[in-house]
DNA sequence: AATGAATGAGAGTTCATTCAT
DNA sequence: TATGAATGAACTCTCATTCAT
């Protein structure tokens, strides 16, 4: 937000909604916090926006300062944990020395991060029906991660040939379907290591070159 | 629609409102007809009681001679579609005359069910949100199915061994995964079959022992 | 509104509000008279559906099962208003056995309504910034039955030749803006006579031929 | 915007809020501005005051420093609105050599004004709701004028004895709804000449002393 | 003199549900 | 068995206004 202001100015299309300040930016966060609890507790559709307000100890009138809407606010929490989620993910991978080692660290740190957010994990999900271009885009960057994986590791003769794009959502698929199972309607608080194990080895199964 | 429900059969806990006579049990059939069409447009949340009234041609206090609400109704339309999926992918697989045919056979029945109804296949997801257990329920259905009939593979060593319970549950996910990426957020009405042709491929190698 | 809906059906455009039955119809009759008097009373703006709503003795969501919000009943009350002007005027226009007494009795008739109903007249003016079409179409409608007259009194040689068509909308705001200044600014309930003999005089010359 | 409004002056009763210095006098004249365009282009009500602060590049808060709210800004807004139709009219009618002409010119300037400047003859019109007061002290300069000068014209014989008053508000009402008609409903930038004309062989013939 | 974040009452509106008929 | 008018709580959102800085 620049604050030369020209008097008058229209500015675009994106209101500057509040935060010029630095106190504004506090309140900004502080309702972006309070809907990441209320979505979690309620989900997307039994969470209000006075609840939210409350929550984050506001009028309700000023979370319009700050945001659009319920469907803004939503958009931009379910943002957020996206690139947290595909940050642990790269993060993890990237310490793997070979591209299976990579692969488990992956799934490992989606696990966690689920086992771990188990309320910012639904309401990711629950993007499918508010935000389903958002979520799009974040199952595609995942995706396309994976993909240009997998391609390399074909090229090295390392992997199966065949269509990386293809290949890469049944992984996500496989990864998805674990944890709902196993995190969200699991009875403990991590995936248990015999499921997990049992997983790498479908997956390297799926993948792994013919000899 | 099935109309041979044992008055408090499964569902045990609601009592079976309405329809004791004829002309209510055809009531009772318009009302959850409304409902799919409804839900299938508009969604869970959007849906209204005196939308699903009005398509049944009701009046809107008719309706809740019949149902308890509208997740009641949801549940049990949920139920109905779930039954119509798991009936299409049996009834395909159950013509394969290998493991492996009846796999790609139910597989094929899930697309195809799904290319033909994105409307319920959308409705079913919506259910993880609305009725989880029904959804849960569904699954495990499912997975029943394909972990005894991966167990007996196992014994016949057909396919690596392993836990059949999560190896159904992964590829059930890669399914899913599959169907949302190229049913609902494709651009053609049906999967193309390189798509499918390469999932096959997948699921196989994920399965088949190796040598 | 007719009682033979099929079922389903989607009744075109304008969607049959509520008033189905003899109930209904008193409960919009009730609606639309404490429209009229909230509206007189508060005027437009500071008017609210829940006002109304209170005024007609039913609970807020009640009014929206007969309009579409706080315009749609305006729109429906000028509307009404603006027959009853027209009718008072064209009434009592008719018994004139002249043009000029005809003249007359209409601008009679016209001070009359105002007069007894004042908050009715503030009502209709103020449509003019609410539902500038409305309030155009009841001025053209006056406006024509006035200019049809003159231009057969002019064939007739009884007045003075001109467009009809400004001679009406001149009258017109002579008669707008005695009411205005007479009536909701004077301080008595009637329109003094010498004030109105005064403006049939003006009128009259301004009207008749010259010699 | 003159800025040489004496402090306390007609006005009495509101303390002269801020502009106490150089740089308090510009920024109240940029409210003023902003406020004209803003209810110009918006109407009264849907005019808000931060818009108005907006467009005058000042902070919401900024505003109360100068006016007591939306209501008092607004009334200032239209006594100088009135104060440039006034002046416009009386300028031009001062031109007239004979009474005809100046009503002639004046009833011109008024069509002039209107014509240049629609959204502020729509303001102007809208404080009948608003600020009725100022709207009837508006009205009552311009016929206290009016009426003076055809007093003068009655003791010379030239136009039809009467009460001066009644007459210089029909006129004023034959302005207006022309003017409303032909302007605010017309689709010319102008009002056309023929109504011009017809409107003031209208008046003409209303004034004129019979022979 | 100026700021701008915060307020909070109140607006319009929806809809699952009830109940007298 | 069926009706449909009525309910009223709850929702999203606006905006004139205040006040600590």
């Amino acid at each position: 937000m620049s604050d030369t202001r020209a008097p008058g100015g229209v500015e675009g299309t994106a209101p500057p909604r509040g935060a010029r300040t630095e106190r504004g930016a506090r309140t900004r966060t502080r309702l972006l916090e309070a809907a990441e609890q209320v979505f979690t507790e309620l989900g997307y559709h039994d969470a209000s926006i006075v609840k939210v307000a409350e929550a984050a100890g506001v009028a309700p009138g000023t979370f319009y300062l700050y945001f659009a809407g319920k469907q803004d606010i939503f958009d931009e929490l379910v943002e957020e944990l996206n690139r947290r989620v595909r940050k642990a993910m790269a993060d993890a991978a990237s310490h793997g020395r070979t591209r299976g080692e990579a692969e488990r660290l992956g799934f490992q740190a989606f696990f966690r991060f689920t086992a771990e957010h188990p309320g910012l994990y639904r309401v990711i999900r629950q993007a499918e029906f508010v935000s389903p271009r958002a979520l799009r885009g974040h199952y595609e960057r995942i995706v396309a991660g994976y993909a240009s994986g997998l391609q390399e590791a074909m090229a090295r003769g390392e992997i199966a040939t065949g269509d990386p794009e293809v290949l890469a959502w049944a992984l996500m698929g496989v990864g998805e379907m674990i944890g709902l199972r196993w995190i969200l309607w699991g009875d403990t608080d991590e995936i248990p290591t015999h499921v997990f194990e049992e997983t790498m080895r479908f997956v390297q199964r799926a993948l792994d070159a013919q000899p």
